[in-house]
RNA sequence: CGGGGCGUGGCGCAGUUUGGCUAGCGCGCCUGCCUUGGGAGCAGGAGGCCGGAGGUUCAAAUCCUCUCGCCCCGACCA
């Protein structure tokens, strides 16, 4: 390709509507622009990236018995009102009807399609393990679309289903799409984690995301450098460390007025206490019913757990007229003593001596309020958000805190869909039986966001060979130099005919123009042309991680760039 | 949805508080000269109904009302 002729108009100034790195370098490096809020078009570099990791993918995924399909973006409703999604996905579904008023959907994600497909066609044991996927655009109206291909409203996902007979066989699938994963993201030259996590609204028990750590991520990750133990905040448990009970000496209870005190902080600086001397008291509407849930004073309640835990649909946090009605307090002043409400406590409550609590009384706080003398709990369990430096669940050594950009997420669904949509198949007994299901996702420009969040400079993008748009670039210092021009020519159809992928930047422009829209754009090999160099029959091979420079007989150009490329020196 | 901010040429911005003459600047773009090892220089040029609608006024980018879009924080989220 020829540089005058490659539509990529790169941009010397940082749009302004680019927060993070590898947003505002997808948008410079000409690889995509903007057409509505979380929705983007790809230009030819960035279309060479998305296809190149989706070839990944595929050959992972063909590796592993996965069968491409493709399925449509439009869905009818009655599938999703067969599994119920209809209604639980909200506002973040973007429905539509055709002219007849039959309502539609853009697919979100694709289970009810995939195994309303499979039901009617897959009656018999014989015909498992069956793993099916599909590389297609999605669609979520985010209520906030942001950092450019991280979050969109429209993305392009790799989805893989798999219909098993029984729980052996979904382990079976499911291990294979998770090995399948850490090569696919080996692959793409950027470094996965898996992590336990959550399952949210898919549904399912069993699941791990894989995590690229890096500073923009959104996800709060937790591991263990000792036992290698890894989770999503959602997900990571806290431990009941089971200490003896305090055993200080309880001091007798006592009402302190605390006149407009009411944030933990407030309080800590007003009593002179410290937030693990206090226990903060949250009013909750499960399902309509209010419950209180006590963490210490320094933790964060998860509301995960605590959803789990009363194994209700709706949790809420109760409105202010529902807070008034329990406590008989305003907003900020609410305890655990006399609170006439299921009181459910994380672990870490059990161990506050002498605690200082709301007084359920307006500019009011109780202190030395103590567990079972003053206040009895319902029940006991990881309720809190684990923090880093808490104890690993696995090995007990502290835990490390990340940030993470979940890039993929396997699933195990068992029975949900299956059982929900009556997909069933014949037993080898002749029992008909659900169809034991996985999903395992991967957002393909997600992927692409975070490699290049993990691999830029000052000077633009730095591609690892496997998914670089290109991999060479020749750049003749001044294109009015026949000699100079010539050599480009040659070399340049010399790489092509190798089957290298190589871009010809014939502009005429100064060689510092050039070169910044060289590494800008990261190319992960330069081959600079010069008269210094020329005249002694040599050309520059530059490395665009290392920005090492190897001055080269013209001769020799291809076979380094080829032990380059083979090599995978860049990675 | 709550809070904050922003819409002025392709990009980045000034001008808006305190209405006033032809709406500016840098970058990019076009033409010519010149230049060619890290985003050169000179000269000339194109390009903007100031997001949109309505209103106030002799006069609106500027004031008022409504509206659309975008960004950030929060809640939310395979």
């Amino acid at each position: 390709m020829l540089m005058s002729q490659l539509y990529a108009p790169t941009l010397r100034e940082t749009p302004s509507e680019a927060e993070l790195v590898s947003h505002q370098l997808m948008l410079r490096a000409g690889l995509m622009r903007r057409s509505a809020s979380g929705m983007y078009t790809f230009l030819p570099l960035g279309l060479r990236v998305i296809r190149k990791v989706e070839q990944i993918i595929r050959e992972e995924m063909n590796a592993i018995m996965g069968q491409e399909v493709l399925m449509p973006i439009v869905q009818p409703a009655e599938i999703w009102q067969e599994s119920g999604r209809w209604d639980e996905y909200g506002d973040e579904m973007f429905r539509l009807k055709d002219r007849n008023g039959r309502q539609f959907c853009l697919g979100p994600t694709h289970e009810e399609l995939i195994t309303a497909l499979v039901r009617s066609e897959v009656r018999s044991y014989r015909q498992l393990p069956l793993r099916l996927y599909q590389i297609q655009n999605k669609y979520r109206d985010e209520i906030r679309p942001r950092f450019g291909l991280m979050r969109g409203r429209e993305f392009i996902m790799k989805d893989m289903y798999s219909f098993d007979k029984d729980e052996e066989g979904l382990d079976a699938s499911y291990w294979a799409a998770y090995h399948a994963y850490e090569r696919i993201f080996k692959r793409c030259g950027v470094e996965a984690r898996p992590v336990e996590a959550d399952s949210g609204a898919i549904g399912g028990d069993v699941t791990h995301e894989f995590m690229v750590l890096a500073e923009a991520g959104e996800d709060s990750v937790l591991h263990c450098l000792k036992c290698g133990y890894a989770a999503n905040v959602e997900r990571a448990e806290g431990v009941d460390r089971k200490l003896p009970a305090p055993n200080g000496e309880k001091q007798p209870l006592q009402e302190v007025a605390t006149p407009q005190v009411s944030t933990i902080a407030q309080v800590c600086a007003f009593l002179n206490k410290e937030p693990q001397d206090c226990i903060k008291t949250l009013i909750y509407l499960a399902d309509g019913r209010p419950v209180a849930a006590l963490v210490r004073g320094d933790h964060n309640l998860n509301e995960i757990k605590l959803r789990k835990f009363l194994n209700c649909d709706v949790l809420e946090l109760a409105d202010e007229d529902t807070i008034v009605r329990i406590t008989g307090a305003p907003v900020g002043f609410a305890g655990p003593v006399g609170l006439d409400v299921p009181l459910y406590a994380d672990y870490a409550v059990k161990y506050i001596l002498n605690a200082v609590v709301g007084a359920n009384k307006q500019d009011a706080h109780l202190i030395n309020a103590n567990l079972d003398r003053d206040f009895q709990v319902t029940e006991f369990a990881d309720l809190r958000e684990v923090q880093p430096g808490d104890p690993c669940p696995r090995c007990g050594d502290a835990l490390e805190g990340a940030r993470g950009i979940e890039v993929g997420q396997v699933f195990k669904l068992g029975t949900k869909y299956s059982k929900a949509m009556g997909a069933t198949f014949l037993q080898e007994n002749g029992v008909e039986t659900p169809f034991v299901m996985g999903c395992y996702g991967i957002g393909v420009g997600r992927t692409v966001a975070a490699v290049i969040e993990k691999n830029h400079d000052a000077d633009g993008i730095i591609w690892p060979i496997s998914i670089a748009p290109y991999h060479v670039i020749i750049v003749p210092v001044s294109v009015k130099d026949p000699a100079q021009t010539e050599a480009a020519y040659k070399l340049y159809q010399e790489l092509q005919a190798a089957g290298i992928e190589v871009v010809l930047d014939d502009r005429d422009e100064r060689p510092g123009v050039k070169f910044k829209d060289a590494d800008l754009i990261g190319f992960p090999i330069r081959v600079t042309i010069g008269p210094k160099s020329l005249e002694k029959g040599e050309m520059e091979l530059v490395i665009r991680r290392t920005k090492e420079v190897r001055s080269l007989p013209v001769g020799s150009i291809l076979a380094a760039i080829r032990e380059i490329l083979e090599g995978g020196e860049q990675e």
